[in-house]
Parts: structure tokens; C-alpha cells; sequence
DNA sequence: AAGTACCG
DNA sequence: AAGC
């Protein structure tokens, strides 16, 4: 708790310095109901042109702030990965927020786990196959929990289907935090 | 046309 | 209303 705590806080300072932006769809230009922001050398944005890694924020055109050394240390004891995380997606949910079921291959390094961290409410979420069709089972994500999508999984699709509010004090409000720390290039 | 981090 |  009192590392979920300070997590939280480390989170609070990025967000300050890189605030939350609302992503689009591209093509369409339909906004996502999360809202995000990124720490480390780069980070994931969606527009209409597409999606992307970038190491700048998309408003303030800043650096995206440092990955807390928290977050270096969650991945090199739950991956055994050689290299370090590039990106950590900040995705914010307010209660009413979701995701769609998606696979994560906007890295060129697709071996690398990514690594997600849930903060505040609970979330039922949705695990797949790597085939959008296959078949799906979901469960519920709690503050605190550490998931790792790693070889067949990597690429399995996934989303969010529900926000339970109230489930968790730790951000003071109802609403989920997810952190998700991905590497992006190969060397 | 597929495909879809949107949508129902 | 979720789970699909």
C-alpha cells in the first residue's frame, strides 16, 4: 500500500509536468474515452495520422519526464529482460472509461514482455488470443496487481470492459490508473 | 477493401 | 446489465 502510495505520487509529478491529453482514433478522429500521458525516452500517442511512439509530449512538445526508478526496478524483477523499458503508457480511467480489445505492435521489439501495473479501482479485463476472433476470458485487475504479457500472450489481444467505482481509496476519487512499461526498439 | 485502442 |  505504501509502495502503491508512492507510486501514485511519482505519477502525480509526471502527469503535472506532462499533462493528460485526449487521444483520437486516426482516420476518424473519435476520441478515446481514457486519457493519457507517457514517461521515458518515448511515448505512445494516437492522432489521425495514425499511432506512434515519440519522445515528445503532443501539446507541450516536451521531453516526456524520466521513468521513476520505481518503475526500472518493477521491470527488471518481473521481466528478465535485458534491456529497459522505453515507454510507460499512463492510461487514465474514469469510471464510465473503457478499451477496446487491441493488441500492442507498435514496437519493433516484440520479444520484450510489456508490463502493466494497475492503480485504484478495480477493472474486469479481457484477454484473448493473438487472433481478434479467438476466444476470450475475463477477470478482474485489482490496485496493485502486476501483469505481464509475455511470449504467446505478447500479442493476445485485450482490453478493459468495466471500471467497478469505489473499489479502491488509493487515488481519493473513483477512477483506474494502468501504467503499461513496454520496450520499443530492438538494440 | 480491410480493419478497427473507435463503436454496440 | 454484463459478457460476448
Amino acid at each position: 500500500m505504501a509502495r502503491q502510495q508512492e507510486l501514485l505520487a511519482e505519477i502525480r509529478a509526471i502527469i503535472h509536468a506532462a499533462p493528460l491529453f485526449q487521444p483520437v482514433m486516426p482516420r476518424t478522429g473519435k476520441p478515446f474515452s481514457v486519457k493519457m500521458s507517457n514517461c521515458g525516452p518515448l511515448g505512445w500517442v494516437s492522432d489521425i495520422d495514425g499511432y506512434r511512439y515519440q519522445p515528445t509530449h503532443p501539446r507541450t512538445g516536451e521531453p516526456w519526464p524520466a521513468m521513476p526508478g520505481m518503475l526500472l526496478e518493477l521491470w527488471r524483477e518481473h521481466t528478465a529482460y535485458p534491456l529497459p523499458p522505453q515507454a510507460c503508457l499512463i492510461n487514465w480511467y474514469e469510471p464510465q472509461a473503457r478499451m477496446g480489445l487491441h493488441q500492442d505492435r507498435d514496437e519493433e521489439d516484440t520479444d520484450a514482455p510489456v508490463l502493466s501495473v494497475s492503480l485504484g479501482d478495480r477493472c474486469r479485463f479481457r484477454l484473448g488470443t493473438r487472433e481478434r476472433k479467438g476466444p476470450t476470458h475475463s477477470f478482474l485487475l485489482e490496485s496493485g496487481e502486476v501483469m505481464m504479457l509475455a511470449g504467446a500472450n505478447r500479442m493476445a489481444f485485450h482490453g478493459v470492459e468495466r471500471i467497478y467505482p469505489a473499489t479502491s481509496t488509493l487515488l481519493g476519487r473513483s477512477g483506474r490508473i494502468n501504467l503499461t512499461l513496454r520496450r520499443v526498439t530492438r538494440a
